[in-house]
RNA sequence: GCCGAAGUGGCGGAAUCGGUAGACGCAGCGGAUUCAAAAUCCGCCGCUGGUAACAGCGUGGGGGUUCAAGUCCCCCCUUCGGCACCA
């Protein structure tokens, strides 16, 4: 008999040859077609940064399984792939090889782009997006210009996060346990002029448009809420002697307003500032506390500093006079950079009236009585005392009484607030996109005529190291406005502005004419699924949520939001092993590197490195990174077990939301599921001549068994994939059937029959994951059509049907028997039986029974005392 | 401190709606095949006791609800992620 397929599988050939010809015949394309279901399926872009790590190939397996699901749906999948091109890495490295950053980017993503394509995703290639090219960020200048117009953008002299290492300003929300969250390096305080764009316009929207938002994890969501950090409360105007403003603050509680007893500034405030002018000592102090740490993480953690100006305050209601200090946990740029300190009620407070024995007087008695205002604040609410005509109030009644007495007054308003601050666009880095503003004579500024757009970053640079090159170069920033001399900003964008609206560029990624074609874009949009990691939670998508509105008010989208279903994925772990030296210094060696031993029952005991057989420690499992050296390159792993294997492995071993932990053996156990696979097909097209029954008429209860096995199987993988997103479960219902089925008999017609269904089925239920094993051997079972594009398997309801079912027999709780019933039995032949159990009787015989509970097809419970 | 998620065999994990805890895989052990090895195949595999049938225990700890709890409620511990006194 004539070999009608390779006994043995060899996933370098065929995935080379499935690549070739998906890539040859432009198989994942795609154009708009009315008549067909969209699915837009995307996966957070990669930063061109050298190499794929296994993060990058567990978002884009995990990507290319919904994808490749939805087209065996029948939808008309689009799923793209780019490159957030700008940024700082690519100056670093451009300094460290030499090289303009231009050309080490495009390098890396010549590089990345085979690494992509040598996986197997089934991207639509033609979408390819760079956004350090100018077709892609000219838009980004017009949109920019336009914000501009709108009045959504404004220029001011702020304090900014000084990041002295990556020598650019970081936002607030940039800015991790006071370092700058890319270089690490501690941030400074520095003022400089920035461009903003006002997403606290949008607040309230981003904030309320979250409920539309079903498909999203419930965690991102409330983190975003969080983030954005509404509250209601009243500003109140406190007047200060021989001042002609009044120190404006902003509070939740002015139920609590008699309890303020002193007033804190910041270091920057005006108020500070005039009496630091006198008063040499309240100057130095100031400059000492300006240098500190200003990010807000690092305010909750640093010791509480102050200083009595000697300013007094005047309080709106009892006429009182208060100290105004300066503090150092109070933020020039978060609301009027003032507060009123109320020690009795709030923590934070009353910290710093203890260190500072200033006085703390309680105006609100909790309602459930708890609290001793000599170890800590009370925050709880409750009812107003020493409060004057407000005394014996509910803190709610309080509030209304005090904010309407206020505002008759006219020095106070009720307000809504936001923790969230506007955007700040400005970055003083090279590799950007230029900021599209022109600097007038007169000072003043102007977008960049859209006539001159875009504004082009030149590329072929020398780094110096501190100088952006379009700083350094005059003639670069030289140019006219109306006939006038004129300078162009030489800041760039944050690249937050690239990664905000790239997911609607790709809808009409060639479009020559405008940012987007709307036709095209409101055909793909929304983002059907969007996968990326849980560390965007906040910043990137709400950026991106933002900038869709703004899109949309634009008219060039037309609606809310641009994420349906939002899967965040967990990290990529790996073991760590180290040595310490006589001096303290750890070195890290790679898990690659390290021989595992373990006792008789598998435990390990010790590991040593295989270079010098001595023993190494055993560090933990922590996230894949250069500092552990415990990174693993995918590309080894593909050169060695092929795409498939890889793949199955990232998506058996976790489900997608928990951290993944890379295991050798465990990938070759993922090769060697593929591998029988491969073989049961085989040995079965071995004898595909003999003939096969054309009905399920007439099955064996042992066929009816596995037919039920199949159609259950199915059943189980298409809920999983579609609705669970649980592919680990899938692949092993996958295996137990494959157990099965590699014991299945093929003498009869209907055996063979049988196990051409399930084959069938089994092909194509691993397609998504495993598509270059699926293509080769979709073939070998004789089919001709496209593999990628095939209906996914359906379930027959007739072979789920069962004629006996296992009742599981318990009493007291606790399982004493188990009974196979028909299907159809009744409760009372059931229990009858039940109560009849051998096993059973042993432990109701001396028991009266006091309750029998049944539940259908499953469970009886006897309880006897 | 607050918010969120989690804690299950030697390991990764499963148990989807309160109903057989440990599917599937890894590691390990025993066997077959082999000159031998790799590969492959078959079997065993939570802990304790027992030849076994079986019994007791068991899902971070402690309480509770229930006929029945990994799953629900309360308290506590630990880990991970996020946030940072929000005025």
């Amino acid at each position: 008999m004539s070999k009608l397929m390779q006994d043995h599988y060899d996933p370098a050939a065929i995935e080379a040859a499935a690549q070739q010809r998906w890539e040859n015949d432009n198989v994942f394309a795609v154009s708009e077609r009315p008549d067909q279901e969209k699915f837009y399926c995307l996966s957070m872009f990669p930063y061109p940064s050298g190499k794929l790590h296994m993060g990058h190939v567990r978002n884009y397996t995990l990507g290319d399984v919904v994808a490749r699901y939805q087209r065996m749906q029948g939808k008309n999948v689009l799923q793209p792939m780019g490159w957030d091109a700008f940024g700082l890495p690519a100056e670093n490295a451009a300094i460290q090889h030499k090289t303009a950053p231009a050309k080490w980017t495009y390098q890396n993503i010549d590089y990345m782009r085979d690494q992509l394509k040598s996986l197997g995703f089934s991207y639509d290639w033609s979408r390819e997006i760079a956004t350090c090219k100018p077709d892609y960020y000219r838009w980004e200048q017009w949109f920019f210009t336009k914000l501009f117009d709108k009045g959504l953008v404004y220029k001011k002299n702020a304090t900014v996060n000084w990041d002295p290492v990556d020598q650019t300003v970081l936002a607030n929300e940039q800015v991790i346990d006071g370092r700058g969250w890319r270089s690490g390096a501690k941030v400074e305080q520095k003022e400089i002029p920035q461009w903003f764009i006002k997403i606290t316009a949008y607040a309230d929207e981003l904030l309320d448009d979250l409920e539309q938002l079903e498909g999203w994890p419930e965690q991102v969501k409330t983190m975003q809420r969080n983030w954005i950090g509404r509250s209601e409360g009243v500003e109140i105007d406190f007047s200060v002697a021989d001042q002609a403003d009044p120190l404006t603050v902003y509070t939740t509680r002015p139920d609590t307003l008699y309890g303020v007893t002193y007033m804190a500034v910041a270091a920057q405030h005006p108020l500070a500032r005039q009496a630091a002018q006198s008063n040499p000592e309240l100057a130095a102090f100031i400059e000492s506390i300006k240098s500190a740490k200003m990010a807000e993480a690092d305010l909750a953690t640093i010791e509480k500093k102050g200083m009595d100006t000697g300013v007094r305050a005047t309080h709106p209601l009892t006429g009182e006079q208060i100290p105004v200090w300066v503090a150092n946990f109070v933020l020039m740029d978060y609301g009027s950079g003032a507060v009123m300190a109320v020690p009795a009620h709030d923590q934070r407070d009353w910290e710093f009236a203890t260190t500072y024995k200033l006085p703390i007087e309680p105006v609100i008695a909790p309602h459930s009585g708890e609290g001793d205002i000599s170890s800590s604040a009370i925050t709880e609410k409750g009812i107003t005392i020493n409060s004057g005509p407000y005394t014996g109030l509910s803190s709610e009644d309080a509030f209304n009484a005090i904010a309407a007495a206020l505002e008759k007054q006219g020095i106070g308003r009720r307000q809504v607030n936001y923790r969230l601050r506007d955007w700040g666009v400005s970055r003083q880095r090279y590799w950007g996109t230029p900021i599209p503003m022109l600097k007038l004579a007169d000072g003043s500024s102007v977008p960049v005529p859209e006539d001159q757009l875009p504004v082009i970053l030149p590329e072929d640079v020398v780094m110096d190291g501190t100088t952006s090159p379009i700083k350094a170069d005059p003639q670069w920033r030289q140019t006219s406005y109306q006939g006038q001399p004129a300078e162009h900003e030489t800041d760039t964008f944050d690249t937050f502005m690239e990664s905000s609206w790239y997911y609607a560029r790709y809808c009409s990624a060639n479009y020559h004419d405008g940012m987007l074609d709307p036709e095209q874009a409101n055909y793909w949009l929304p983002v059907d699924q969007y996968i990326g990691g849980i560390e965007h939670a906040i910043l990137h998508l709400l950026y991106a949520r933002f900038f869709h509105k703004l899109l949309r008010d634009a008219g060039l989208v037309n609606l809310d939001e641009p994420f349906k279903r939002l899967l965040t994925q967990g990290m990529v772990l790996a073991d760590t092993y180290y040595r310490e030296d006589a001096k303290g210094v750890t070195t890290w060696y790679s898990p690659l590197d390290v021989d595992i031993q373990r006792d008789e029952k598998g435990k390990i005991v010790s590991a040593v490195l295989r270079s010098d057989g001595q023993p190494v420690n055993y560090g933990g499992m922590t996230k894949m990174s250069k500092s552990k050296n415990n990174g693993i390159d995918p590309q080894l792993m593909i050169d060695k077990y092929g795409a498939d294997t890889v793949r199955l492995f990232m998506m058996f071993a976790a489900p997608p939301e928990a951290t993944l932990e890379w295991s050798d053996s465990g990938v070759e156990g993922a090769q060697r599921f593929l591998r029988r696979v491969w073989r049961l097909v085989a040995d079965f097209v071995e004898v595909s001549d003999q003939p096969r029954a054309d009905n399920w008429r007439e099955l064996t209860t042992e066929q009816e068994d596995l037919r039920r096995d199949v159609h259950r199987t199915i059943q189980k993988v298409t809920d999983d994939m579609g609705r669970r997103q649980h592919f680990n479960t899938a692949i092993a219902a996958i295996m137990e059937l494959l157990n099965k089925l590699q014991k299945a008999p093929l003498a009869s017609a209907a055996d063979r029959a049988l196990m051409a269904e399930a084959l069938d089925a089994v092909v194509l239920m691993l397609a998504p994951v495993t598509p270059h094993l699926s293509e080769a051997l979709w073939q070998a079972l004789g089919h001709t059509s496209d593999c990628n594009f095939a209906d996914w398997p359906g379930y027959d309801e007739q072979a789920l049907v069962e004629s006996s079912v296992l009742i599981v027999v318990q009493v007291n709780g606790k399982v004493r028997g188990k009974l196979t019933v028909p299907a159809d039995a009744s409760e009372e032949t059931v229990i009858k039986a039940a109560l009849e159990d051998e096993n059973v009787t042993r432990f109701t015989a001396d028991k009266t029974i006091r309750k029998q509970i049944y539940v259908p097809g499953k469970l009886v419970n006897i309880v006897a005392n």
